[in-house]
DNA sequence: GTTAGGGTT
C-alpha cells in the first residue's frame, strides 16, 4: 500500500480555507479582483463550521476539521478524496479540486501518457509502483492520466512549481532524500503530492488523516495526512515504517521538536529500507514481505537547509536540494529611522493611525508579543479611533457632506492563541460596513493562521519566548528581538493577496546587526526528557551520537538523564526499567506517565485524572481587576451584539469583558480547592466538568467559573484518551465501567495520589524556609510562603493562586518554577519527607548505619534493618530516619536471633525478654554460631523455613535452653506447632494482631 | 496577593 505522509501544514491556510468554505470570504476575493469558483458549490454543506466555532483554533484543530470535511466530501472516490485533501492548499488548490470533481479524473495504471498543461505530452515517468497490499510489483512505469479544464490549466500555469514538475520528480526518483525549498505561496504543498500522485504513488485507495483525538483511516487508505507527533508514535512500534513508501515532511523549516527528531530517525529508516531492499533483491524469495525503498521529501519555506545537509552523520549522501521560485506579491519594507524604540506600542498605534489616514484601503496586521500588549494596544487604538471619529463628525458638520473629511472607523480585533474560539473567528467574519480591519496579534498570526485581506503589516520586531534553564529548572518569559526569517515571514503576510507594505518599528541597522538569521530550533530550548525516554524505548542508547539536525544542549541531556533516573525509568547504566518502558508508551511527559503508572485499580483512574490535569496549563483564568474605561467596554459589547446577533446574554458578555468581581471568583475557585495539591484541585475541577452534560453546558460551566475552555477541553480529551488506552486496549471493559462508576462519587485517595505525584516530580522539590531570611527590602513585604527549591540557591515563593498557599506544607513538589514578578512555584503538591526517600532515592544522601536507634527485625518485610539518617538534594535537607537492610552479617544474625527469641519472628516461640546482661552468656554465642550453616546465613524467616525443611531439629536445643526448666516439658509440643505453622504459610504467623501490636510496642520502647 | 509566545503525542 502506498501511503504518503504529510504532516498537515500550517493552519494558516486551513483557517483561511475553512472560512472560505463558509462563504465568508467572497468579499475579500472580490477585492482581490477575481472570483474563485466555489469548491463546495452544489455539494452538501458540512457542519464542521459550527463545530469550529465552539472549539479553539489551534493548529491541530484546524487540520482536523479541514481534513474531516475534505475526506467526507470526497470519500466515494479515492482520487477525489485525495484531491479533496489538497483543497487546503489555497486558492489554486481550490481550482484544481473543483475541476477534478466535475471532470472525472481517470486513473489508469500502466498508462504511458500524461497530459500536461493542455499541450503536448511528453512526460513519461518511470516510477515503480510497489503495491504492498498486493505484495507484488506492478511491471513497467505507471502514470496517472489527469485531464483538467482550461481554467485550471491557466491557473496552474501561474504557479512556478508546475514548471518544475519534471525536475522535482526526477530528483525524487533519483534520490532517496529530496529537499524542496519554496517560500509561502510557491504552491509546493499543493502541487508536490499531485506530482507524486500522477506518477503513480498512492493512486489506489482512499485518503485518510490522523491527528490527536481524531482518526479517519479506512482499510484501503493509501494516502495519509497526519501530524508529526503521530508519525513519531508510529515509528515507535514500527521502526521500518513498513506501511509507507514516501514520506513528505512539510514546513520542515519550522523546526518543531517532533519534526527534528523525525528527520533524524527517518534518515536511518531510509538507510535501513535500502538495506532491506538490497537483501530481498538478491534472493529469490517471495516478494510477499519485500520492502521497497523509502523516499523522504522535506519541504522547507526558507533556503536555510544547512542543518539538514552539512552534517554527514544525518544524510550520508547529500540530499538533492531544489529551489522553487515564489509566487508572492511584492511587499515594500519600510524601516524606522531610529534604531530601537522602547515604547513600540505607542509607535505601533501611531503607525496604524497614520496608515489609516493616508494610505489606500486594506487590512492592517500588527505584531506584538503577548495578550497584555494585544489588549493594551486594542484599547489604545479604540480610544484614538473614537477621538478621530468625533473630530471628523465636527468637521463634516461644518463642511457638510464633504466626503474627503468623512472618517471611517477602525474595526480593531485582538488575536492570540488563548482567545476563545468565537472571538478568534471574528477576524474572518465580515466587518461592519464602512469600517476597516485592524488585527492586533501575537505570533499566532505569523505561523499558525493567515488573516485574509491584509495589505499592511506593522511589525514591532519583538516576540515573547519562554526560556528554560536546564540546570535549575527556572523558566521565564522574555521579550526578545525576532529573527530575520521571522521578520520576513511577518512581512510576507502583507503580500498574500496583492502588493503590500510592511512597516518595521526598528531600523535597518538593528535588523542587520542585531537580528539573528534564524530562530533557534525548539529542541535547543525545551526539556528533552520525553525525547530521551522515547529514544531509549526504541533501542537508541547513545543519544549523544544521534544525528539530530541540531543537537539538544549537553545540559539538557544531562538534566533529562537525571530526571529519568529520579523517576525510576532508567537504571544507573542508562538501561530502561520495566516502568520506564511502560512510561514510554503514554502520550504524555514522562513525569505524568509516572504518576499514571503509580498504582493499579481505582487509584489508577484518579492518578490519570491528576496526570491529565498537570499535563496542560493551569485552567484558572486570573481575572483582571482593573476598572478599565467604560466607554471601551461599552464599545466592545456593541460590536459583540452586532456580530453574534445577541445570542450570548448581555450579563455573560459583560462578565467576559470585564471579569467577575474578585470575591465571587475567589469563592468559586475555593469550591474546587484541595488544600494539599494543585493537581487534585484541577482534577476535581476536571471531574465536575466531565460530569456536566452537553458541550454547551460545559462551556457555560467554564464561563461561570472563569476557566479556559480550550484548556479544560483538551484536558478532558487527554483523560479520556488515557483511560481508553489503559482499559480498552487491555480488554478490561468491565473494570473500566466499574472504575468510572466508582469515580463518579469522586473520593480520591489524596494521600496515595500525592505520593504518585511525588513519584512523578521527585526531582522538583522545595522545602519551606524557617525563620524567613529576607534577601532584599522588597522581600520584607511579601507575605507569600518562602521556600527553598532543591534546584536553586535563592528563595522562591508559593504562587498566591496555588491551592496550598494557605496550608504551606513543609515539603512540596512543583511542576514549574516560573520567574515573573518573583520566582514562583506552580503546580504544587504537599509531600511527606519520608516519601522523598521512597520515590527520589537517587537524590538522597544517606549516613552510615546508626548504632542508635539500634537495628531491628521487621516482621512484615521479613528482614533486618538498620537506621540511617537521610538528607535530600544539594541543600542536604534532613529527612526522618530511614531503615535500610543491614549489610553486616553479624548484625543481621544477632538481631534476627534476638527477634526469634522475643517472638517477633514466630509469636509462639516467645520465650524471653532479653536483657542486656544476657548478651555475655554462652547460650547466646551457641545460638549465633548455629545460625550460620555453611554459607547460608539465617537472618530471615524465609531462610529459616527453608533450613527447617532440610533439618527439622536445627536450632532446637539452642532455643530450648532459653526456656525455664519448669516449662521444658511443654517445649516439644511447642516446637512441633511452630514448625507446622512454618510449613503452612510463612505469612500466617503474623495474622495474630494482638501479638503483633505488642511486639511493635516493645520495639518502640527499645528504640 | 498574581502569568501565560506558539506547537504536539
Amino acid at each position: 500500500m502506498f501511503r504518503f505522509f504529510m504532516p498537515p501544514s500550517s493552519a494558516s491556510r486551513s483557517v483561511a480555507e475553512s472560512a472560505d468554505s463558509m462563504g465568508t470570504r467572497r468579499r475579500k476575493r472580490k477585492e482581490q479582483g477575481y472570483e474563485a469558483p466555489s469548491p463546495a458549490a452544489g455539494k452538501p454543506k458540512h457542519s464542521t463550521s459550527k463545530k469550529k466555532k465552539k472549539r479553539g483554533l489551534t493548529k491541530r484543530d484546524c487540520q482536523s476539521l479541514k481534513l474531516l470535511r475534505l475526506t467526507s466530501d470526497f470519500e466515494n472516490s479515492a482520487c477525489q478524496s485525495f484531491f479533496g485533501s489538497l483543497m487546503q492548499q489555497g486558492a489554486l488548490g481550490n481550482f484544481f479540486v473543483h475541476t477534478c470533481y466535475d471532470d472525472n479524473i481517470s486513473i489508469n495504471h500502466n498508462f504511458w501518457c500524461l497530459e500536461k498543461l493542455g499541450s503536448e505530452v511528453n512526460h513519461v515517468k518511470t516510477v515503480l509502483h510497489p503495491d504492498l497490499t498486493l505484495g507484488k510489483t506492478v511491471e513497467g512505469p505507471s502514470v496517472v492520466h489527469v485531464s483538467r479544464s482550461s481554467s485550471i490549466e491557466e491557473a496552474r500555469k501561474g504557479l512556478p512549481i508546475v514548471m518544475m514538475e519534471q525536475e522535482i520528480m526526477e530528483a525524487i526518483n533519483g534520490s532517496s532524500i529530496v529537499i524542496i525549498c519554496g517560500e509561502t505561496g510557491s504552491g509546493k504543498t499543493a502541487q508536490v503530492p499531485q506530482f507524486l500522485y500522477e506518477a503513480g504513488y498512492g493512486s489506489r485507495g482512499t485518503v485518510g488523516y490522523q491527528v490527536r483525538h481524531e482518526k479517519k483511516i479506512r482499510e484501503d487508505c493509501s494516502i495519509k495526512f497526519m501530524t508529526d507527533g503521530i508519525l513519531l508514535r508510529e515509528l515507535q512500534s514500527d521502526l521500518l515504517l513498513r506501511q509507507y513508501s514516501i514520506i513528505i515532511i512539510d514546513e520542515a523549516h519550522e523546526r518543531s521538536l517532533s519534526t527534528d527528531i523525525l528527520i533524524g530517525m527517518l534518515s536511518r529508516v531510509v538507510w535501513l529500507r535500502q538495506q532491506q531492499e538490497k537483501m530481498h533483491a538478491g534472493s529469490e524469495a517471495s516478494s510477499e514481505n519485500a520492502l521497497t525503498v523509502l523516499k523522504l521529501v522535506l519541504m522547507n519555506a526558507t533556503l536555510h537547509v544547512e542543518d539538514f545537509i552539512s552534517d554527514r552523520r544525518l544524510f550520508h549522501e547529500p540530499p538533492a536540494v531544489l529551489e522553487v521560485p515564489t509566487r508572492q506579491y511584492p511587499v515594500t519594507i519600510h524601516f524606522s529611522r531610529k534604531g530601537d524604540y522602547g515604547d513600540y506600542l505607542r509607535l505601533a498605534s501611531k503607525k496604524v493611525i497614520q496608515i489609516h489616514r493616508t494610505l489606500p484601503l486594506g487590512g492592517k496586521l500588527v505584531f506584538v508579543t503577548g495578550k497584555g500588549e494585544v489588549d493594551y494596544l486594542c484599547q489604545k487604538l479604540r480610544k484614538e479611533s473614537q477621538r478621530m471619529e468625533r473630530v471628523s463628525k465636527d468637521i463634516t458638520a461644518v463642511l457638510e457632506d464633504n466626503e474627503a473629511f468623512k472618517y471611517s472607523g477602525l474595526c480593531i480585533l485582538p488575536l492570540y492563541a488563548m482567545l476563545p474560539a468565537d472571538e478568534q473567528l471574528r477576524v474572518f467574519r465580515d466587518i461592519p460596513e464602512g469600517q476597516r480591519l485592524v488585527v492586533v496579534a501575537t505570533n499566532v498570526a505569523e505561523t499558525s493562521l493567515t488573516i485574509p485581506g491584509i495589505k499592511y503589516v506593522v511589525d514591532s520586531g519583538r516576540e515573547k519566548v519562554k526560556n528554560y534553564n536546564h540546570r535549575n529548572g527556572l523558566a521565564a518569559y522574555e521579550i526578545k528581538w525576532i529573527s530575520k526569517a521571522s521578520a520576513a515571514q511577518r512581512a510576507g503576510r502583507a503580500g498574500r493577496t496583492g502588493p503590500g507594505h510592511c512597516y518595521r518599528l526598528y531600523s535597518s541597522a538593528v535588523f542587520g546587526n542585531v537580528f539573528s538569521d534564524f530562530s533557534s530550533p525548539e529542541i535547543t530550548k525545551v526539556p528533552v526528557t520525553g525525547v530521551l525516554l522515547m529514544m531509549k524505548s526504541m533501542g537508541i542508547d547513545k543519544v549523544a551520537s544521534f544525528p539530530f539536525p541540531t543537537p539538544p544542549q549537553a545540559a539538557a541531556l544531562t538534566e533529562a538523564d537525571r530526571c529519568l533516573k529520579a523517576l525510576e525509568a532508567v537504571v544507573s547504566k542508562g538501561r530502561l526499567t520495566r516502568i520506564g518502558r511502560a512510561m514510554s508508551w503514554y502520550p504524555m511527559s514522562p513525569r505524568h506517565s509516572r504518576i499514571a503508572l503509580f498504582q493499579s485499580n481505582l487509584v489508577f483512574a484518579y492518578a490519570i485524572a491528576s496526570a491529565a490535569a498537570l499535563s496542560l496549563h493551569n485552567p484558572f483564568i486570573i481575572p483582571c481587576h482593573s476598572r478599565g474605561n467604560n466607554e471601551n467596554t461599552r464599545e466592545e459589547l456593541d460590536i459583540d451584539n452586532e456580530r453574534d446577533g445577541g445570542r450570548v446574554s448581555p450579563p455573560l458578555k459583560r462578565q467576559r469583558v470585564m471579569g467577575k468581581p474578585k470575591p465571587a471568583v475567589e469563592e468559586n475557585h475555593l469550591r474546587f480547592r484541595n488544600h494539599n495539591s494543585d493537581a487534585l484541585t484541577v482534577s476535581y475541577l476536571l471531574q465536575l466538568h466531565d460530569l456536566t452534560g452537553t458541550k454547551v453546558e460545559k462551556e457555560e460551566f467554564c464561563r461561570e467559573n472563569l476557566l479556559h475552555v480550550k484548556t479544560i477541553d483538551e484536558m478532558s480529551k487527554l483523560r479520556k484518551q488515557l483511560l481508553e488506552l489503559i482499559f480498552h486496549l487491555g480488554g478490561c471493559d468491565e473494570e473500566f465501567h466499574g472504575v468510572m462508576e466508582a469515580q463518579r462519587m469522586w473520593n480520591p485517595p489524596g494521600r496515595i495520589l500525592a505520593q504518585a505525584i511525588c513519584a512523578g516530580w521527585a526531582d522538583r522539590v522545595a522545602k519551606r524556609m524557617q525563620g524567613c531570611p529576607k534577601s532584599s527590602d522588597k522581600d520584607l513585604r511579601v507575605r507569600a510562603a518562602r521556600y527553598q527549591s532543591c534546584a536553586l540557591g535563592e528563595t522562591v515563593f508559593l504562587h498566591p493562586s496555588s491551592s496550598v498557599s494557605h496550608s504551606r506544607p513543609e515539603f512540596v513538589v512543583y511542576t514549574e518554577l516560573l520567574c515573573t514578578k518573583r520566582s514562583y512555584l506552580h503546580g504544587v503538591t504537599g509531600v511527606k519527607p519520608e516519601w522523598l526517600v521512597k520515590y527520589a532515592s537517587s537524590l538522597c544522601n544517606f549516613s552510615a548505619p546508626l548504632l542508635e536507634p539500634r537495628p531491628c527485625y521487621d516482621s512484615l518485610k521479613d528482614g533486618v534493618f538498620c537506621w540511617v539518617r537521610p538528607s535530600f538534594g544539594p541543600h542536604l535537607w534532613p529527612l526522618p530516619l530511614h531503615g535500610v537492610p543491614a549489610e553486616n552479617d553479624m548484625v543481621r544474625i544477632s538481631i534476627f536471633a534476638c527477634a526469634l527469641l522475643e517472638g517477633n519472628v514466630l509469636p509462639c516461640l516467645r520465650c524471653i525478654m532479653l536483657r542486656p546482661e544476657s548478651l555475655g552468656q554462652s547460650r547466646v554465642f551457641n545460638l549465633l554460631k548455629k545460625m550460620k550453616v555453611g554459607n547460608v546465613i539465617i537472618d530471615r524467616r524465609a531462610i529459616l523455613c527453608e533450613a527447617w525443611r532440610k533439618n527439622p531439629q536445627l536450632l532446637r536445643s539452642e532455643i530450648q535452653c532459653w526456656f525455664q526448666e519448669g516449662f521444658r516439658h511443654l517445649f516439644d509440643e511447642l516446637w512441633e506447632e511452630c514448625r507446622r505453622r512454618f510449613s503452612w504459610r510463612v505469612s500466617s504467623f503474623f495474622l495474630w494482631p494482638r501479638e503483633r501490636r505488642r511486639s511493635r510496642e516493645e520495639k518502640k520502647q527499645s528504640c
